[in-house]
DNA sequence: ATACATGCAAACAATTTGCATATTA
DNA sequence: TAATATGCAAATTGTTTGCATGTAT
């Protein structure tokens, strides 16, 4: 699912065009995993100075009933990216940034006689870190420190 | 870990002994698998019919520190067991009763070379369904109502 | 014009915190 | 008695909802 996919769904669902709700689905388009819904309200407030979060979570949940959306919870925090229709997959999820990777190994598979009696509705397999780009960053951001400490010593 | 071994670990640590923290711990001894602080305020309320969740809350979080307990999430609320020191494994988690049973492999194991960029630090793997008690419990409630029906039909 | 979208304010649920009091070692 | 545990009440955070208004079709 990407953002033009979920314009047209909507549409033909019989649902308005707005800009919030293109700008919204634009910022999955460029990120390619997971946003918040505080994330979501961050990147729109220069737009849309007073944007709600009413509008962000009705939206991310409508999103979500259609199938434009999947969800999943990082530390108690709900945060969603484009459903992916055409195949069951986990994901490496970045925990700076929030891009995932998709994975196409299904430890499931390998599991069919793990419990016959237990009745299996679901499973959630993610693997969570950090990605080679904010690996860099963070290698950065630690260097910049150290400079700093070195001209200007800290109280 | 269990209730015993808990309590000494309390005490060595120099925590003080209560008949709360020790009844919420013989509370996880007998379930053997997870539990919500709604859940353990429920089953505590005859015993303690003005126990607050902030002691409740306020021990959970101390055993997690204490490595007594570890936690995930379910459905956006928190849920604990006793923690595992022995080895690395998931669990078939019971969606009605919270009884978890423990699975031995581990998908992390055939992933080494996944994405050799991407810096892992955690991962997460879950099986959700029902356990053979809660199935054979559903049925009967089933039957009870189509029973039911068959006696006195609802307008 | 009509249905859908939004903002506002308020409600909600799960969880956390400050402070005074009570309890254990 | 000294340190820790608890209850109370209030705050926090993430999320949801009712209602009036605004806007796209």
């Amino acid at each position: 699912m990407n953002k033009r996919e979920a314009m047209v769904l909507l549409k033909n669902k019989g649902y308005k065009h707005t800009d919030k709700r293109e700008d919204i689905l634009e910022l999955f388009d460029q990120k390619g995993g997971y946003l918040s819904a505080k994330e979501i309200q961050t990147a729109l407030k220069d737009s849309y100075p007073g944007i709600s979060f009413d509008t962000i979570y009705r939206n991310l949940s409508l999103f979500q009933d259609l199938m434009i959306l999947e969800e999943t919870e990082l530390d108690g925090e709900k945060i969603y990216q484009f459903h992916c229709t055409e195949h069951h997959h986990h994901h490496l999820i970045c925990l700076s940034c929030g891009k995932t990777r998709t994975i196409e190994v299904c430890p499931m598979q390998d599991l069919s006689q793990i419990d016959p009696e237990f009745q299996v509705t679901g499973h959630k397999f993610e693997i969570y870190g950090y990605c080679k780009s904010c690996q860099l960053k963070m290698k950065e951001t630690e260097k910049k420190n150290h400079d700093s400490m070195m001209v200007s010593p800290k109280v």
